[in-house]
DNA sequence: GGGTGTGAAGGGATTCACAGCA
DNA sequence: TGCTGTGAATCCCTTCACACCC
């Protein structure tokens, strides 16, 4: 079973076990079982096993899993070996954050350029990123560049996304709460703050939620 | 089939249908069929049509859902009825921006108190919410405040969680890259903004991606 | 005709159990 | 003995097909 179809779910996992193989590489540990590192990720070790099963035999029977090897190998199925250059559009009190976000260059991602439409927020410098307007999208044309992050709002988000593909992204990360449509070749993830939390009630002990102040 | 248990990805799309309801709602549509909801989010009309029949029997066979009535259903599977109040921990670039944050309110949610460990963001105001030392998280307690927002950093995030859980939180959104042990009865939802762009590359064509700078 | 509700079939991911190797 | 790799079983969710109702 080799590189056959990869379960989406194996996928969304990787980069959890990467990070974790990142620390403990860090820490100059040479070995470790798949009941360590799920452990961490709190998933079963059989989990961890299957996950990495799909991708050939990375470990070795009663010793576990090299950990500088199996961070490379998960590295090269991610694409995450070596730096990835990205491009924010929206630049309001979201997209700023992003902007100083430490999470994404754990993983290797730059992002390069941002783009606003607000005449004062444009020319601003954050995170050594200037803010320019998104009449310049067309800059980036040629500059492998791939990847876009939609921070607009959600009547704003369509259009951008147009605009993005049109100068050669094809993987966007989008936090407008829109369904962007977009062509085959165009991934889109969304990520919708407030639906997390709009189904935390839904959850927790009825008695306690739902009191109106 | 009626109220059974209720599978994960239906309770996850509900908040989906309950904001397109209330747009609706707000533009006085009186009926629905399951098609027009179902091209809105993008999932399949059968879909929907089962996902709400946990709930019991919520249409009409040939003319189609009332808005208003289904909204109110929704709203009262999810708690989403009345306004929910919530708290904030860690006002950093993150932090600051969820609580000027629109999309949660949209949702019935107030975030009506936020902390912060660091003495130069304590006594600022920010979307009219005072930020207050983390010593004084204790406060909270009788407040009727159920539902904690984690956005310090992976370090502290499980200190954190102790604390709110101590003065009767048991829902919290975590953006904290960490896994955090609750006792059972506590309910958490997480929120990793890399983990999703960690993934993008994956599926995105391969020759555009891993170009290092 | 138009549209809902639902048992049954189908598909995908998790879990199990164990063979096999260091 | 310790730990990996993996077919088989199980579970959960999606999809289908159609009975039934306005």
């Amino acid at each position: 079973m080799r590189y056959h179809k990869i379960p989406d779910e194996t996928v969304r996992r990787l980069p959890l076990y990467w990070r974790v193989l990142h620390s403990l590489s860090a820490k100059d540990q040479v070995h470790m079982s798949s009941k360590t590192l799920a452990d961490i990720v709190h998933v079963n070790p059989w989990q961890v096993r299957k996950d990495l099963s799909y991708f050939g035999t990375l470990g070795t029977p009663g010793v576990g899993y090299d950990v500088k090897k199996l961070l490379k190998e998960i590295g090269n199925i991610l694409r995450l070996n070596g730096t990835q250059k990205a491009v924010l559009v929206g630049v309001g009190n979201l997209g700023a954050a992003l902007l100083k976000y430490p999470g994404f260059e754990s993983y290797g991602f730059d992002i390069i350029a941002a783009f606003d439409k607000h005449p004062r927020k444009i020319g601003k410098t954050i995170n050594n990123v200037i803010v320019k307007d998104v009449s310049q999208l067309n800059d980036l044309k040629g500059r492998d560049i791939y990847i876009g992050i939609i921070a607009v709002s959600a009547t704003s988000a369509q259009d951008i996304a147009g605009k993005l593909i049109d100068v050669g992204i094809c993987g966007i990360l989008n936090f407008a709460p829109v369904y962007l449509t977009v062509p085959k070749k165009v991934t889109i993830r969304n990520i919708d703050i407030a639906l997390d939390l709009a189904r935390l009630p839904y959850y927790m002990p009825a008695k306690l939620v739902g009191k109106a102040i």
